[in-house]
DNA sequence: ATTTTTTGTGTAACATGTTACACAATTTGG
DNA sequence: CCAAATTGTGTAACATGTTACACAAAAAAT
């Protein structure tokens, strides 16, 4: 790899010379520019940007921890970071944690080895790690900034972009209600501040329309496709068969749906299914299935720009919370076709 | 951020010491060990990782181009090369392109500056960049190595891995053509070497089954979905009307799907319909689709494998090209339900 | 007890950039 | 035409690590 001697040697002049070219800084004489522009064509010459981050103390590199790159729902988001950091002039730098403690405190390490500028942490639920301050402390005690998707109680002033996950379930079960529905299964994912979020909007919705709860209807699932399936065997079981189910995400409702396929339940005319995060599949499947529109793609651009701004030093004060509202999205699978 | 003169200080001991005491080489009591090892505790201290390349002059990076992230293909392809990177301990550095010249270039660019131990490129379609060789030769004249995911004609001893696009274009037609269509209209992609080579599997599963090859039933598209529902309705405009389309990826032959939802012509009871790369929509789509199935994470494996074989020199020989094999997952969009 | 070997630690050079400062060559102004 | 201002370039220090080499202390061998 070649370095800023080989070209001022090739040029005949100086390495200060050779940097003045490059960072168009200071004055070069227009025939020592071309002279220096020319070696480093002919050496194929690229600063290297660890060395020069060792004076400068910036990288431009954005540390980003997702649970699962394959989850449409971190995918848009990190589409949203991406677009609105690759704009300012940053990279992005990726990685999983798989929603594990350990590769969390890991890959955090790894970020701040790598000197990122700063890092964006998301998680399905941050509770779930028994010291999250542990984690980031080693970030913050070194001056780099961290945002957070999702649910912690911090002792430092951390920004988080968030989602209404009560009022999103309040209006699924709503509509639900609505619609004539009086028992509606809850298909519930793992424990965790977003579950109890989202039960708590469904828990609402059924007291402010008078309809009493019934805990036999709740059954729980994991977040993922397979768990909605089973979940929604179990439901099948019940007597008598509630006409509605709510999965707490998307992935858990198609599984579900697909269930009701093998046992040739027609949706929404004997069971109405509602889903939560809007992620694209929901266009895709038929009946099209109603769900709650997560602004996943602002949420992203909300976490870069939230970020980007302690870093610039243009905010400094306490931690912001900003919490992105819900809208549902009725499709086919809670709307009967006479009703259409 | 504190350094490792700052752990040194506290630790009462020299830079050499605490050196060795990160990276468990030499000689260290271990009275001394522990000193260290507490001050680099209360500093948060992690290694400079870009200090630390300037030395050894690797940084376990690796660079990853994606023409589109949100792409489900290169989504499984780049799992597949994480997967396969992460366990040796590199990291990977994630950056879009959009099949465009100037961006890739300034990517790769990018990648050198950030000094990554060896680069992994992916497009659906390298012959459209006037000089691919222009865009790799920088990275390859630094020693650092490169792999594609695609088509190229180099004069570089370059890695590539492909897909038999051929083959798998002549799978899905010739299955059609056993089903008993002999009208089947193509939805192609944009130019490129992909489209050519599956325009050709296509062309050959024809004259073996002694069809005459219809030109008027190629309907061009640019692999997104709405240019499948596009080129959908104009082909329901055609008469006689095919019995049975072929798109060239599966967004397109799903955009087609919803174009004769629309119109309500039953699939596949009035007009078959068949993908290619089996993303996992196939599955979610109903009827289902059948698709040649891509396998994409391996290649991504491979991708990651032929280029760690290349930096740790295991080997160093002229180019190599692996090209998948195919196979199609025939699902309900090709076969009557009679058939069944 | 002396020599040899092993263990433990520090000094200084190097990797690749940036930049403050010094100095020389031009140009400008009176 | 000479002082002042501007322009052009080099030297050396610094940023943060690694590591070869030197040297001292402790342990083992004779």
């Amino acid at each position: 790899m070649s370095s800023i001697y080989q070209v001022a040697e090739m040029a005949g002049v100086s390495v200060a010379t050779v940097s003045r070219v490059i960072n168009e800084r200071g004055y070069v004489s227009e025939k020592t520019r071309l002279k220096v522009q020319e070696a480093i064509n002919i050496l194929h010459y690229t600063p290297n940007q660890a060395a020069q981050s060792l004076t400068t103390s910036s990288t431009k590199l954005i540390g980003l921890l997702v649970p699962d790159i394959n989850n449409p729902v971190f995918l848009e988001q990190s589409k949203g970071i991406n677009d609105y950091l690759k704009e300012k002039g940053y990279i992005l730098m990726y990685a999983e944690s798989g929603e594990d403690d350990e590769e969390m405190s890991n890959m955090v390490r790894r970020f701040l080895s790598n000197r990122v500028d700063g890092m964006i942490l998301c998680s399905r639920d941050f509770t779930q790690f028994g010291d999250m301050d542990a984690i980031i402390e080693p970030a913050l005690k070194n001056n780099v900034h961290v945002v957070l998707n999702g649910y912690v109680d911090s002792k430092f002033e951390i920004d988080r972009v968030g989602f209404d996950n009560v009022r999103g379930a309040y209006l699924a079960t709503e509509h639900l209600l609505k619609m004539g529905h009086s028992s509606i299964a809850l298909i519930a994912g793992t424990d965790s501040t977003i579950s109890e979020e989202r039960y708590r909007g469904y828990r609402e919705a059924h007291i402010d329309n008078h309809v009493s709860l019934n805990p036999a209807l709740v059954v729980k699932g994991d977040f993922r496709q397979h768990s909605g399936y089973e979940a929604m065997l179990k439901i099948l079981q019940m007597n008598p068969r509630p006409t509605a189910v709510f999965a707490m995400n998307d992935v858990m409702a198609i599984g579900a749906m697909m269930a009701l396929e093998d046992h040739k339940v027609s949706v929404p005319d004997e069971i109405a299914v509602a889903g939560f995060d809007d992620i694209i599949w929901c266009s895709l499947i038929r009946p099209r299935l109603t769900s709650v529109v997560q602004p996943k793609y602002e949420i992203g651009k909300k976490l870069a720009e939230f970020l980007l701004s302690r870093m610039n030093e243009s905010y400094s004060g306490p931690g912001r919370h900003e919490i992105f509202g819900s809208r549902l999205a009725v499709r086919q699978s809670t709307v009967k076709s006479e009703q259409q």
